[in-house]
Parts: C-alpha cells; structure tokens; sequence
DNA sequence: GCGAATAGTGCAGTACCTTCACGATATGGA
DNA sequence: TCCATATCGTGAAGGTACTGCACTATTCGC
C-alpha cells in the first residue's frame, strides 16, 4: 500500500482547501465569495449571468452570493448601461485591494512550493503535473459527455 | 502571466472535486458521506467521536452523516461492546462493495494519470510532488500555529 | 407590435457545518 | 462506595452553499 502521486496530489488538494478557509476565517469571506471576488478581479465588472458561467454556477446561486458580499461592502451593484434588466456587479476599493494582495500571496506561494523542488526536477515536475491535469479533464469532460448522453437517452 | 505549477495544481483539485461529485450524481452520497465511508472502510467499525477525529469535524457533524447512510442503508449504529454511552458504527455489505470498487477505481486512476507521463519524467515527478506536498503541509500548520498562537494571546 | 428568450429574484427545499445545552454513562480519586 | 468530572451522542437554533420553479421586468427577433 505505498503513496501514489494521486494520492499527494489529493493531499495537495485538501491543504489547499485548508489554507484557503484558514486565510478568510473571521472575515465574512468564504471560498464561493473569494471566488466571485477573483472573477471579477479578473474579468472586471460584469452581469450576474455572466458570473454564473464563469463559476460554472446557477444564476440564482450569484444573487445569493452577490447579496452576502453587497452587505459585506465588498461589491457594488450598478446599472447596466444598455440593459435595464441586468446589473454590473463590481468590486469595492477594499475588495480590489485585497484580490491584490491574494494575488501577491498566490505568486509567493507558486514561488515558496516550486523553491521546496530541486532545480533539477522542475522540467519534468512542470511536464508532468501538466500532463497529468490535462489527462484528468480529458477523462473528466469524457465522462461528463457519457453521463450527459445516458440521460439524453432515457429522456 | 505564464501557468504555474501551483495553477495546475490548483486545476487538478478542482477536477478531483468535479470527478467525485460526478460519480456519486443521483445516488444518496456526497462528499462528505463519502469521507464517512472511505473511513470506516479504512479503520472498520469505529465510535463517532472517533470517526469526528478521523474527519477533523465535530462530533455533531458526524451524527448527521450516519443519520443519513444509517437511513440510506450505507451504515449500521450497533452497540459498543465495552461503552453503553457509544455506538460502533459500521459499513453494511451494500457500502462495503462500493468501496471496493471505489478502490478499485482509484488504483485505476492512479494508473491512467501515470500513465499520462513519459517514463523518464517519473521518478522526478513523484520527488516533486511529493516535496511540494510536505512543503505545503509545513506551510498550513505553521499558519494554523501562528493563528492560534494570536487566538491565544487574545483571550 | 407581439411572442419568445433573457436577467434577476422570491420561495421552498436539501446538505453541510457550527455552537450551546443537556442526558446518559464512564472514570478516577477521596 | 460515592461523587466530581470528563466523555458520547444528540436536540435546538442558526449560517452558508447550493438547487428548482415560478414570476416580473425587460429585450430581441420577426
């Protein structure tokens, strides 16, 4: 029963999670509102609906979210300029500050991970973890189309 | 802005998540049952405060995940044999087959993503990952110290 | 114009998790 | 032996993250 390199990276995956939830703990910031905080950061101000494919989530789940973080103080919800139905949620000065400084963190920690490898395994580190994330969205998307198709079926 | 090693990282985790969540649509589990699961699979039957130290949850927590594999046939509450304040909780034949094959299809997984590297980067893959695992660990319980330590000196 | 699609939300419901309080039982001394 | 104390599990209450459906207001295509 040894350690596979799945298993780290599941490993991997959970520290994340843990850091994450550590780095917000007191603040009424959680990991689906530091989410929509980054995609705006990223994208800029945008319309719920456009969230909600963005994060892969429904557009009544974003109101919910924009609603927490609106009372936060951590997003604006401004007019659509040629849409009356729609909003532009973007982010307050505070919140811009602080996906700045998350994104600080984030090259400090992709630096402080990558310094932990020897020098002479980071090619084949970068090649292999590479490879390994697009063999499991291949295998993902894969059997996400195979479920999507056995419902179609029986629908 | 060039993809890190820890974006990929990051992307791996999120499909893991994706992956699981698609295996178990429509059936009574989740994430979090499933961790029940997995657990008694590991350590067989087991008193729920030792499942809440398994899990890092609370005790709590723990009854409503056996309250619902107990009434979706997963789990079993039986009599502790030495403590009449406890319950053994135990997996039925049902859930012990679906971790069977549950570890079945992780050593397969394993297997497909290994394979989706070159031989010759292997050995320096697994001596990274693993490095950048242990590295992060040491990262998330040193924060986990400092921020209990404040906690401390606050109260 | 007018019907159909779209943007967002109220309402209802599920799941996960927390904290606090409590009853039942176990345990380690005096 | 008896009692204070700790432990095991759960009721109650509450917060967050989601889902689906129904509905209003608006936009868009013909």
């Amino acid at each position: 029963m040894d350690v596979t390199v799945l298993d780290r990276l599941l490993q991997i995956s959970e520290l994340f999670q843990r850091d994450l939830a550590n780095a917000f703990a007191g603040t009424p910031l959680t990991t689906a509102r530091v989410r929509v905080l980054w995609v705006l950061a990223h994208r800029g101000p945008s319309a719920q609906h456009d969230l909600a494919d963005a994060l892969e989530t429904s557009p009544r789940n974003v109101t919910g979210l924009v609603d927490a973080l609106e009372a936060a103080g951590y997003v604006r919800r401004a007019p659509h300029p040629t849409d009356r139905r729609a909003y532009l949620v973007e982010l307050t000065a505070v919140a811009s500050e602080q996906m700045e400084r998350m994104r600080v963190d984030h090259a400090e920690l992709s630096a402080a991970l990558l310094a932990a490898v020897p020098e002479s395994d980071r090619d084949a580190l970068e090649r292999g973890v590479a490879a390994i994330a697009d063999r499991l969205e291949t295998l993902v998307l894969a059997d996400e189309a195979a479920r999507a198709a056995v419902r179609e079926a029986s629908a």
